[in-house]
DNA sequence: TAAAAAAAAGTGTGGGCACACATTTTTTTT
DNA sequence: AAAAAAAATGTGTGCCCACACTTTTTTTTA
């Protein structure tokens, strides 16, 4: 079946068929029921190989992105999602602009955002931060009508097309279950949290989910909180982590809601170790590094590289066949531990062979 | 940069640019140096969608899988993953034809075979039976040179392009971990076989990777075994299992090595249930249920559907640009819980809603 | 050295669709 | 009712490549 085939038994030309399939308008009523009719009775999709092929129109879609280094390399991943997706898209025409941003700088992220602008996208895909900032452009951005997805963040109350990332709370909810499942009932539980994320939306759901748990499943759980002020000075978060895990004798658990579990669980003293079970998040070198030498029991993965990937690949059907994703796109929730780390990455390595490669 | 770019700046015609990428042979070797030598230099890559559209040979595949119904629904899920990728290089030019037989009739398994031979495929998707006769099967195979894919059973000696399933050692070996994490020292297992199983090579995998990791760790671990004649009398398992629960009052984990831990997780009495830790495979519609009632612990999944579908994929590739899979194609080993269980299919469950409305 | 055979290189069509442009039909205006 | 405007429909080229077929060049044979 071809749109020539259609145009036959119709009885009109492929024009007009092109016309009604994509609605271009200025086909009469009677003749739009007729080819409508035809398609769906011969259940005719248009073949997508020949229509990229002949389809002459360029879209560019811009992303924003935090930086990573040595130091942090949590953004590394969707980015080599975002370039995966890329390079697959390229043949249909697709041009991909990557622009970054300091996580510490918001005049640095507004500067991004403005050169991004300069490149006059189809569509976007963002990282938000700077809460109050973030207002200002993305009202900006309706009023051009390019539509935007957001990655990995997500930021409630705007007209985002759609949010590609992980359900926070379900995802504490799940280190909750973890912790309580491994320590039995009146588990102990030393929860360490980092000054710069008290208002990170992120953490604070995973951390409501962490405490949901325990409420719905009745289990009293005894909770001590430590909040770090700046990840900077070791030392002090040693002495932090360690005094209160030798004051406290029974904890039996630390949960981390940030992807700084690894540089914490570095830091506990041997003669504090004690069969301690330890949950985080995210997959970086450094926390793989710690589960393997057992310091990590569970890390929860938010499966970045994908999200990265998801949200180029949406963007594009979007774009391209007018195809809208849900409001929300949520990434599994998986459970990494020492045994099957290897394994949960696979995609993305696959790729960092092919892209580093080059 | 397209072939006649090249060919231009080879100063030959397209068609011998064309040769050379595809190596039809009939080029000089001056010329085809010349070519080569401007191809990597311009990095050029062939366009793939007008290449697709370009070509009129047409490949089948053709798959060899077990049946399932309302009493086992594991094998719907590769089927899917199958059904997905078929859907998506039909314009390729790809047929797939699926054959299916019963795992208790290995007559029904020779005779599916050679209905699927006369389908003279290109190439073989097969999830191998019955080990002695599937040895003469694949001895004429491989005398017709059509090449096939092992999916989700891996058999050893033969010359399958490539197998794609789990590594059952390590996925054994995690169910030992987990339990292990969540039991603490000298743990008491009660491991749940079934008898028609006891030659099975994933299974059987699975428990050397599960005494694997008690060993490696030195852990102290009470297994007791249960045997189970037939899943067909349930009255006989639940005695058998309940009674060596009650008369091994320190038990607290059960390992079931394939999936019918769903079925064995509900015969567990109520007064031996006991806070026990049950652990098992594939994510099935009754396991999920059992999950959800927290009757199993843990399910650790296979991700059968992924299988299905990546094992088209690979052949597809392997048929059109050649392009040789791995010998092993490892699924991931992904942890399963009642908090989590809802996203790990997402992929499968898109496609179901699309499959089953049609 | 001419003829025949083999190797190398060139040519042209078709694959299905998108989109600009051309033409025809219908409606509105005067 | 004719002219003008608007709406509807038709036509044809290009997108890039694969592959069969044709033509040219080189090598072998007699």
């Amino acid at each position: 079946m071809t749109i020539s085939d259609i145009a036959k038994l119709a009885k009109v030309s492929t024009g007009t068929v092109d016309r009604v399939i994509h609605n271009r308008g200025g086909v009469s009523e009677k003749r739009e029921k007729i080819i409508n009719d035809i398609i769906k009775k011969n259940n005719f999709k248009i073949n997508s190989v020949a229509s990229a092929l002949a389809k002459t129109k360029e879209y560019k879609i811009a992303t924003l992105m935090p930086t990573y280094d040595d130091s942090d390399m949590f953004w590394e991943s969707p980015f080599l999602g975002v370039k995966k997706a890329s390079s697959e898209i390229k043949v249909f025409g697709f041009k991909v602009i990557n622009h970054t941003y300091s996580q510490i700088d918001y005049k640095n992220y507004l500067d991004s955002f403005e050169n991004l602008l300069k490149d006059k996208p189809n569509g976007i895909i963002i990282v938000p931060a700077f809460n109050n900032q973030t207002k200002n452009i993305l009202k900006r951005l309706e009023k051009t009508k390019i539509p935007y997805i957001f990655l990995n963040i997500n930021l409630k109350g705007f007209n985002n097309l759609s949010f590609v990332g992980q359900d926070s709370f379900k995802s504490g909810y799940l280190a909750a279950k973890l912790l309580h499942t491994c320590l039995g009932k009146n588990p102990q539980i030393l929860t360490v949290r980092i000054a710069s994320h008290l208002k990170n939306e992120t953490i604070l759901d995973r951390i409501k989910g962490f405490d949901g748990y325990f409420l719905d499943e009745q289990v009293e759980c005894t909770s001590i909180n430590v909040i770090i002020k700046s990840i900077k000075n070791k030392d002090s978060i040693s002495d932090k982590i360690n005094y209160t895990l030798k004051s406290n004798s029974k904890i039996q658990g630390i949960f981390v809601p940030s992807g700084r579990v690894g540089l914490i669980s570095k830091l506990v003293n041997k003669h504090n170790q004690r069969n301690l079970k330890v949950i985080g998040y995210d997959t970086t070198p450094k926390n793989i590094e710690c589960l393997k030498n057992n310091k990590i029991t569970f890390i929860i993965s938010q499966k970045s590289f994908n999200q990265g990937y998801e949200s180029i690949i949406h963007m594009s059907k979007f774009l391209l066949r007018n195809i809208s994703p849900k409001k929300n796109i949520f990434s599994p929730i998986e459970i990494v531990t020492k045994e099957n780390f290897e394994f949960v990455n696979i995609y993305k390595q696959e790729f960092e062979e092919f892209y580093y490669s080059k």
